[in-house]
DNA sequence: GCGACAG
DNA sequence: ATCTTGTCGC
């Protein structure tokens, strides 16, 4: 197999997948916010993508809100072709591309982003958060609807409760990959893992406090609902 | 070999 | 993810 470029999207999925193994251990699992490591949240932006055309144009959407305050300040939208297909473990390879687009065209960069997918919640513990934060070098929270990997009990009823993710068999067992996190009472829970540049137990205090009034937490779920807004309103 | 499998 | 209508409940 030829050496996998650092920095390329369109690779066969073995080479992703041998890319994924090479910087999984760049990701820093510790709270490093902002240039000196320990800068306060001010804004926080949520990202999603949705597909049309029959899965041939991807459509990347940022939303940017202030932080505690949740106060949307910015939105872009995009469009572009569809160039990786989804396979379970590279679902990174198709959206971050776009992301990125996205992202470039807001004023300023946020200090956090949630994502939605999982961070390193993962296989090879190098989910789509994980990825995004790398590159951009930006702190980064997954927040999934389903499993990937891994297995839980059922978290509490209660707003707030949590059940942790553990790891299956392969290298180290029952380690620790996230927390299975009920953002609502009686309502199916999400899965949140770290992503880049944070902790789980800070990940999970700060979806937590972005979550207000539905399930998701406002940044992932008002990205999630502008990705799917069609070319006919504003 | 047989399932599982983010969006 | 997307394809799809109405419907039950707070």
């Amino acid at each position: 197999m030829t050496t996998a470029p650092l920095h390329a999207w369109d690779l066969s999925p073995k080479d992703a997948i041998a890319l994924q193994k090479a910087l999984a251990g760049a990701v820093v699992r510790s709270d490093r916010f902002g240039p000196g490591g320990r800068r306060a949240i001010k804004q926080v932006a949520g990202v999603d993508v949705a597909f049309a055309d029959g899965g041939r144009t991807i459509r990347a959407a940022v939303v940017m809100l202030t932080h505690p305050g949740l106060d949307v300040t910015d939105q872009i939208l995009i469009e572009r072709p569809t160039t990786f297909p989804y396979v379970p473990g590279l679902l990174s390879f198709r959206e971050v591309p776009a992301l990125l687009e996205a992202l470039r065209q807001l004023p300023t960069m946020p200090d956090l982003i949630l994502c939605d997918g999982h961070g390193y919640a993962h296989p090879r513990r190098f989910g789509l958060a994980c990825h995004l934060g790398l590159w951009l070098d930006v702190p980064t929270i997954g927040v999934a609807k389903s499993r990937l990997t891994g297995s839980h009990d059922e978290p509490g009823p209660a707003k707030g409760d949590i059940a942790w993710l553990l790891a299956g068999k392969g290298v180290r067992p029952g380690e620790r990959l996230g927390a299975v996190l009920r953002t609502r009472e009686r309502v199916k829970p999400v899965y949140v893992s770290a992503g880049h540049r944070i902790s789980l137990k800070t990940a999970v205090t700060l979806t937590l406090r972005c979550a207000t009034r539905y399930r998701l937490p406002e940044p992932t779920r008002l990205a999630d609902k502008l990705s799917k807004v069609h070319r006919t309103g504003s």
